[in-house]
DNA sequence: AGCATATATATGTAAAATGCACATAGAGTA
DNA sequence: TACTCTATGTGCATTTTACATATATATGCT
């Protein structure tokens, strides 16, 4: 198989565990309206608080594009602001719809957690099935 | 397409927050590996577990697919089982690349669940700028 | 004036992840 | 035989993410 193409593969995960990130996904939606909602702000400026939740250096194209995404579906708003020296920039506002879906968000992250607690206590020992104490050799 | 055409317009995210789930990605993979290295395990079986972990109904091929991605990667390796009746089985285990892939995306976890907290302090008041009080009338 | 740099926004393209529908097949049973 | 349960898989479209590149305004420097 020395000339396979391989037309669909995703990128390996390498036994070093690289690429091994527990990131949810989507994650950039909520911190923006989590930073909209307690003041106006634009791209340039989210980016950085985007960087400062603990995410490696942001791109500015998919902080953009998301923006502009966000908009069309209408939980944030924009305004372009040209008083000022420099480029213009687009002031974002949160919208009703975008505060409502923030409170979704966060109560789904709630629900998240618990399955994420689950999870590392299985991961520290705890067996999955503790009624049935199946080993591997078992099978 | 009477008018507009939209040809990659992502589902838009409602007013009523349809669609806001804190989900991670690439969740499949870890539980997986997790359920592998108690027990050494089969798609069919595997997809009930990953149900049990609070998913919704997983689609099968979903599953199946990311089985046979990580056996390409290495993390798991594969044999069938035919001993029995019914359809054959293919028996998954998992390897030291795999073993060491969640160790180390545990460990990401942690990390993640503090990034966690810290939205959802934020997110329950918290100033994100406790120095700069800057409000929205103020811009 | 010419040029580099910082600020600021945006598009094009491709890869990767996800979702949904459908295809295949063995074994038991009515 | 036909139907159902178990079991594994492919095809295709959409969504998400990554990476590279393009545009424009102002400021400072030579």
């Amino acid at each position: 198989m020395s000339q396979e193409e391989q037309k669909s593969g995703p990128e390996p995960r390498g036994p070093e565990g690289k690429g091994a990130e527990a990131r949810p996904r989507n994650w950039l939606v909520p911190v923006i309206l989590l930073s909209l909602k307690d003041w106006n702000s634009y791209g340039y400026e989210l980016m950085e608080r985007a960087s400062a939740f603990g995410f490696e250096a942001m791109n500015p194209g998919t902080l953009y594009r998301t923006l502009r995404q966000m908009e069309k579906e209408g939980i944030v708003e924009s305004t372009w602001e040209t008083s000022r020296g420099g480029p213009a920039r687009r002031m974002y506002t949160i919208t009703d719809a975008g505060k409502t879906y923030l409170d979704f968000w966060a109560r789904s992250l709630e629900q998240y957690q618990q399955t994420m607690d689950n999870f590392f206590r299985l991961y520290t020992g705890k067996s999955l099935r503790p009624d049935e104490e199946k080993k591997k050799d078992d099978v």
